[in-house]
DNA sequence: GTGATTGCAAATCTTTTGCACTAAA
DNA sequence: TTTAGTGCAAAAGATTTGCAATCAC
């Protein structure tokens, strides 16, 4: 890799969607996208950005994953009444989803099959097709 | 009592369920379930009542909403950020999600086929799974 | 410079809670 | 009675907004 310029990525991937790389994007974007797939909140980003020295306030958190997920950086996923969550990976897929824990967790692509769907009623088209798998905790 | 009450089927209804046939669940029994199958939210709800002069407070709605729906009557959907919708409809099913409107529709459990879907992980067993189509104005 | 972006605090919105009062059984 | 249920107003979260200050280009 390069060590160098370890912000080259995610600048030329915020200009690609088109946002400026800001100092609070590039910090948010780092916390994002290095790990790998993850699912936060917006509490959780802030809390994380501030446990690394990264000054950014929650209204820019939220401005931030928005504008995101408009760009299609992000999946913004709805499964728990009153709290967001943003996907970090925005391909093709679904969640489980731990009914217990509030936790969400991929579900790749290939592992469902949807095998029939009605058509999009007039004046619509298909947008994106969620499939949420609830999980209890086995008795 | 004559069986031409009209409350009659409702008060049997919330008995089975285990839950006290007071004014306000009858009352609220009758919005919800008279009409058919709907989608509400507790505001809705809240200002329907009123609108019907039934004296219901908020925090009444919201509880009597989560009573039914621990009891099964009621399905809570949850699609939009920060709203929760309560659906009438019980049965297996799923739905449309009109994005721009932010309304829901039904679909009925036999339009959509889920040929294949992952296993449930070790220490947990699969609960509801929920298919939310989202629909895009067409342009 | 200029317009986009940010931070802060206040505002908004939905939902929950504490507790005294009321009503069903 | 006795206990569940209700109303109210306050509290709790999550998210948004208005606007002056700051930053990227």
């Amino acid at each position: 890799m390069s060590p160098s310029r370890p912000f080259a990525p995610l600048v030329d991937r915020l200009k690609q969607a088109g946002l400026r790389p800001t100092r609070q994007r590039l910090a948010l974007a780092k916390l994002l996208f290095e790990p790998g797939f993850r699912h936060v909140t917006a509490e959780q980003l802030h809390a994380e950005a501030a446990g690394a020295n990264m000054r950014v306030s929650l209204a820019t958190v939220y401005n931030t994953l928005h504008q995101f997920t408009r760009q299609g950086l992000l999946r913004e996923v709805v499964v728990d009444p009153g709290r967001s969550y943003f996907d970090t990976n925005a391909g093709e897929h679904h969640h489980f989803f731990f009914e217990e824990t509030g936790e969400l967790q991929d579900v790749d692509g290939a592992e469902v099959e949807l095998a029939r769907l009605p058509n999009a009623p007039a004046g619509t088209k298909l947008g994106r097709v969620d499939v949420v798998i609830r999980l209890l905790p086995q008795k």
